[in-house]
DNA sequence: CGTTGGTGTTACCGGTCAGTAACTATCTGG
DNA sequence: CCAGATAGTTACTGACCGGTAACACCAACG
């Protein structure tokens, strides 16, 4: 299973066969078809272990830096650039929502409430750190973000992903206005 | 022809058959394949003539405003707002980008050329208008447009890609440092 | 020992899709 | 009026893919 979110990821939910994954696992398609009972309920299921695992950085966050919000929104700069740089293929969340033109797939409904609870945890965050406008930085910050792992899959490592981080400084230092010297 | 671009943004490039194209384009498969060597070739080609299109938009802008940088600054967001809005369904390029995971594929020469134009002509267009930071502010619209984009298709048309335009404001505002009351 | 539950294997079905062949119809220009 | 190019039609190939059926295998557990 662990295989198939890789395999999702490198070739795309719609590029990688059911078979492939399965191979690729050291299994075949019968015990896959054992426990999940479609394609599109193993690539939800894939989606839904990703949201966990993203859930768990924001605990992660408070846990690195207890009381400190804005050493956590720092931080999450950081994990942030981490992550768009390298050899990356963008956010397995935007990519199959790109790939699955279907508006009522069942996959939609995850990536949605997913996207929706980062941009609320972040706004949150942006809020205890004390931003002026809290709301305006969590969504600038959040479409940077996803800006950025898209245009690193158009434009490459050297794009404009590769100085995610300083506009992100950038923006919770001049927009988020925490008055000029914090 | 026109039919092909719509049906590979509306259903992705993976997601529609040559026989549909033509079909919807009241012609047939033979037709098509004494005009194009393959699927990719179209594919190829399509996104030619989605970036001729897009480059005439900047001809426009300069028409518009002619030797008013900073009107063609607020034209440019405005017109990204406008396209993000409504039923859209993503950039035409990044989706095909995020689709295509093969990274040599014809088209990825393609899209990434195309990308890096637009934002050469944006950071020209931000120094001409006069902003401190011309390169750091044409990074953050670029990315914030290209997230918007997809954020509209992860979050729906209610989500922050409603704010695009507010956010891009705000960037040539603050951080491009036009001085306060510019 | 036997049974039961999970796993592996093979083969298959039905469908879709890219691309081709061969033939016919239509329109053009000379 | 004829020749040549272009477009339409039908049918086909070969490959892939999602999903299923039937059956053999192997373990644990009574």
């Amino acid at each position: 299973m662990t295989t198939a979110r890789e395999m999702f990821h490198q070739h795309g939910v719609r590029g990688v066969g059911i078979e492939a994954i399965t191979e690729a696992a050291g299994t075949n398609k019968m015990t896959l078809y054992r426990h999940f009972a479609s394609k599109d309920d193993l690539i939800v299921e894939c989606l839904q272990r990703a949201a966990k695992e993203s859930y768990l950085k924001w605990d992660e966050l408070e846990r690195q830096h207890p009381g400190d919000p804005k050493a956590q929104l720092h931080a999450w700069i950081g994990n942030a650039a981490e992550c768009i740089s390298g050899d990356w293929r963008g956010c397995e969340m935007a990519n199959t929502a790109v790939e699955l033109a279907d508006d009522d797939h069942p996959a939609k409904r995850v990536i949605e409430e997913v996207k929706k609870n980062h941009r609320n945890f972040l706004a949150k965050l942006c809020a205890r750190a004390g931003l002026d406008q809290p709301e305006l930085a969590a969504d600038m910050l959040g479409l940077l973000l996803e800006g950025a792992r898209i245009s690193r899959q158009s434009e490459g490592q050297e794009g404009p992903s590769a100085r995610f981080k300083r506009m992100a400084e950038e923006v919770i230092a001049t927009v988020g206005g925490l008055g000029e010297k914090a």
